[in-house]
DNA sequence: AAGTGGTCTAGACCACGAA
DNA sequence: TCGTGGTCTAGACCACTTA
């Protein structure tokens, strides 16, 4: 468990704030003078903090006029790093995985190169049916590297969103995701393992997830397409 | 002709170099310390500029052993509001439209919903398979509100981006989009446009397309699954 | 043990927006 | 003009990797 840095409790507590109603949608935080007093830290550390809520969209920050606080609850548009179950769960399903195994597994050289370091050979293994309303909907890869999460193998079928369980186990935040998408006929295995038929179709997901710049889980999902819909909010076209 | 920041000039002075190849991709950067010496700026304007390169992956820093230079001509795309055709062009394919419709029809209640305008009736329906190396690929159907893009029907034929067109012809200009992304079965119909078997996997997107925050275009595209993969940038996470 | 990046401070001055 | 956030400094100490 890492030391948690002072600009991530003050994110953290202002967000706690903001989502409990402290500040009003739409009216100013405290100014970041204002805000050092609060937290007894350096304006620096405040700012850092600041740009990571600006970075979610939870505030608007703008010279010479102040820190808004932005509608969080109605935005639809945004692209948050969420995991399946986290989604399914929003949205009033009961999601548990099935069965879940834990193992230890040499890196390939694609899976070596992903993580961006050529010298990590050994990496953990999670493999799960994923299961909404007691139906399977999803099979699960996650493949970890093995120093990052020591003893993971004593939680086995402890916990549901990996995500959620890395941040409050590991206090690894995934703060971002690349996704590589496509549409698959599902073998025979995996509709053995969906309770589908094999040429049903599957949505498949293969994910790169990072935390601070670095890559840190690499996702391969496989979800049964008539019912799973990914939505996605795209911005900005001149770059 | 404002002025810009010095970590903005280091960033583009190191971004510079690295793509001359003055740094080798997997070769350590200079240390921090170095580079205040050598641009004559303090080591926070340096990391600064580091994570500026860090968020883009033309680098990985890592804590005691340095910044390594990442192989950015394979790196990932942010999910920018591309069309298919523009993603696949920028790839190396010809792409252009098979075929083209345009024809008037009555706007369904769920259209008008997605317009949130109750009050439109007609939309024009734009039709078309898409060929990438005469390869047909997409089937797609665009609406548009009507008034929007008076006399489109004498384009027809005339482009392959619709969005691109749009743009240069109409003066609109798509910032942003929802996507609804599905995995399907290809029926009867749908094999034979694209040239494919039923049961043959698609990958269906439906997107409403935004200029500043005004719904102008629905978009409805089934791509053939094993050929095109949707590449997603997320970041941020909602706790 | 040495050297790297990670965090944090206290203070300075600049640029922009609103009164 | 005043107060906000934007940039930048010089220096301190911590945490991690490697030798």
């Amino acid at each position: 468990m890492k030391k948690m840095p002072a600009y991530v409790k003050v994110y953290k507590g202002l967000k706690a704030e903001i989502l409990d109603g402290e500040f009003e949608v739409g009216e100013l935080l405290p100014t970041e003078t204002a805000l050092e007093d609060k937290f007894k830290v350096s304006r620096t550390t405040i700012r850092r903090a600041m740009e990571l809520l600006a970075r979610e969209r939870f505030v608007s920050i703008k010279q010479g006029r102040g820190t808004v606080v932005l509608d969080y609850k109605t935005r639809q548009n945004l692209n948050l790093v969420t995991s399946i179950s986290e989604t399914l769960r929003k949205k009033g399903y009961t999601v548990k995985p099935r069965s879940m195994y834990i193992d230890e597994v040499k890196a390939t050289l694609k899976q070596q190169e992903n993580f961006g370091e050529l010298e990590t050979e050994t990496l953990i293994r999670i493999q799960r049916v994923q299961l909404a309303d007691d139906k399977p909907i999803a099979i699960m890869r996650n493949y970890l590297k093995a120093d990052m999460v020591p003893e993971i193998k004593l939680h086995v079928n402890k916990f549901t969103s990996l995500y959620e369980f890395l941040e409050s186990k590991y206090n690894i935040l995934i703060d971002s995701a690349s996704n590589k998408i496509t549409a698959k006929i599902a073998s025979f295995t995996e509709a053995e393992m969906l309770g589908i038929n094999p040429g049903d179709s599957i949505l498949h997901i293969s994910r790169i997830c990072y935390c601070r710049e670095e890559a840190v889980c690499l996702d391969s999902i496989s979800i049964v397409g008539d019912f799973y819909e990914l939505e996605i909010f795209m911005e900005g076209r001149y770059k």
